[in-house]
DNA sequence: CTAATATCAGCGCTACTGAGATCT
DNA sequence: CAGATCTCAGTATCGCTGATATTA
């Protein structure tokens, strides 16, 4: 099946050795996976990884485009602190703004400006094109067969921003 | 299915959404994942985080227990300048050695120490148990399914350390 | 008062790049 | 000479932690 375990089964045969393939392969798809997002980013002039995805999380959370920095960091699986830098540089390059939130004075609202607004619709059309080239390496069977399972997964992993939850924490 | 998804097929309806699903997802999970790894890395004393992968992939080798640093670096997915300076703290905590290789003056043998080869033994059936712990949220199908997708997924993105391959590239 | 929100400064980790030395 | 192996110095990225101000 796989010189990898097998030279490990080899090794160590006491050990049961499957469960090791499921997790790092799931570490090496999303390795080589990030590095094809990023240079679809990389196209669009975003230096910094994690932008466009600020951008497209904004992009895709629908009118009025804005949302707080909290809810976006739980989408990005980021600390507040981490997620404030983020901002700041896309504020400084004038693809977000940030505007006071009217009915919670400690919050912030974080707004797609219309350069970011194109800049997000145009790289995620990039970026859902690099994301079906991956998938056509599956049949369509094992594209939904993947999608459940790894959702299943993702909810025993305890993701807090898993997709049937993301969506809907607090608005505010 | 999923209020990710519909929320953008909302905003975007001419987008073909359903690729968006897959890949998302590895990213997710891989984030989940490596962070209960490096968790056990840090429970075994080895603050920098790949530094545990390093042990286990020579002790996976198999005798003697020794590999060149290219091979480590595709292993890791890392340049071999990034695997210098794994090695350095490795080698700077006494886990593993260099020694050159006898038949290339240009080669490097990383051995791994007897403590090398201890931690690497004890750390790597923890490392087996977390990943058990993670597999365990799938059923015996769900995981057979997983890691056959995940393999072909990962041979369309051109792994070149995959599974299949990885442990034969040039033995010296 | 406790909890939540956002920001900021300081810190540490990580890996890459490009150059260079050595050797095949 | 081209190509491979490894190392090194310099650089950049990135996110976290902990403290702070403000407000609920």
């Amino acid at each position: 099946m796989s010189d990898q375990i097998a030279d490990w089964a080899h090794e160590r045969s006491t050990l049961d050795t499957e469960p090791l393939e499921v997790a790092t392969r799931i570490l090496r798809a999303a390795h080589l996976i990030q590095a094809r997002l990023d240079a679809v980013a990389t196209t669009h002039g975003l230096s910094h990884k994690g932008d466009l995805d600020v951008l497209t999380s904004l992009r895709r959370s629908g009118p009025p485009y804005h949302q707080t920095p909290s809810w976006l960091a739980r989408g990005a699986q980021l600390t507040t602190g981490g997620m404030t830098n983020r901002l700041d540089r896309l504020e400084h390059a004038g693809l977000v703004a940030r505007e006071p939130d009217p009915d919670d004075r400690r919050g912030v609202f974080v707004c797609l400006t219309e350069e970011g607004m194109r800049l997000a619709d145009t790289a995620l059309e990039d970026s859902i094109a690099e994301q079906r080239a991956v998938l056509s390496m599956l049949n369509t069977n094992e594209q939904a067969a993947a999608a459940r399972i790894l959702q299943r997964l993702l909810i025993g992993l305890g993701d807090t921003a898993d997709p049937a939850a993301a969506y809907r924490p607090r608005t505010s």
